[in-house]
DNA sequence: CAAATAGTTAACCATAAGGTTAACTATTAA
DNA sequence: TTAATAGTTAACCTTATGGTTAACTATTTG
């Protein structure tokens, strides 16, 4: 066995997959927000939200709160730290290898 | 507008979507290896292989080099840092929320 | 209570994704 | 120089994804 498996990675990677999910995304880093207003900036169909914050909540990476007729999104961490912290592992190879490609380069302009 | 769209974040993320693709890289991470090598543990065939590595290097996350008739991948660094980055902006959220989750967790532990 | 507002669900469409087997190219070995 | 090995490409199938419009539910507000 090479992995296990993570459903709940896939589906936090699979909707950062997407730049209108990622900009909901960057509209909530800002606080919590009603779904039209997170749908006012595109130009999208509001069922388009809607299914768009659907794949968000499934990834756990917004929750939804009921307030009289409208809906309050926000950002949920644990996801998000999910994911960044499977990243973490690859840590070093932008370390190493970022380094070793300044090294070439500074090698190349001063001689 | 809400966000600069970037086509190559799509790539990456949906790469990094699938498990198999995951298992991938985390072979990769321990070092280079033929394309043989890395279909090894996995039961699906081997075309399939091959377009799961054309997704990662179309997202720039491996490539590959012949030699002779094989051909070994590695893992490549910035495509990752691209992704680790875009996160980082969201690190608050987890250092904020978390924290204050485990505030709560202790004030119901100990009163 | 009727009408407007906020959002979701249903039904549908086009395209992308992930898998398969069969056929192909290119190198190495007998 | 034929045969085996390493990998990719082609053709095909099934299901998932992202979008639409129309219809629905549930809260305000006049």
């Amino acid at each position: 066995m090479v992995n296990s498996p993570s459903i709940q990675l896939d589906l936090v990677f699979g909707a950062l997959a997407d730049p209108t999910r990622r900009a909901i995304l960057a509209q909530l880093a800002s606080g919590e927000r009603s779904v039209g207003d997170v749908a006012r900036p595109f130009t999208t169909s509001l069922p388009a939200i809607t299914k768009h914050l659907n794949v968000l909540e499934d990834a756990g990476l917004i929750s939804r709160r009921a307030s009289g007729r409208q809906k309050f999104c926000r950002v949920e961490a644990k996801a998000l730290k999910d994911a960044s912290d499977w990243m973490e592992r690859y840590r070093r190879f932008w370390n190493d290898q970022l380094d070793s490609l300044e090294e070439l380069l500074a090698q190349e302009t001063e001689p």
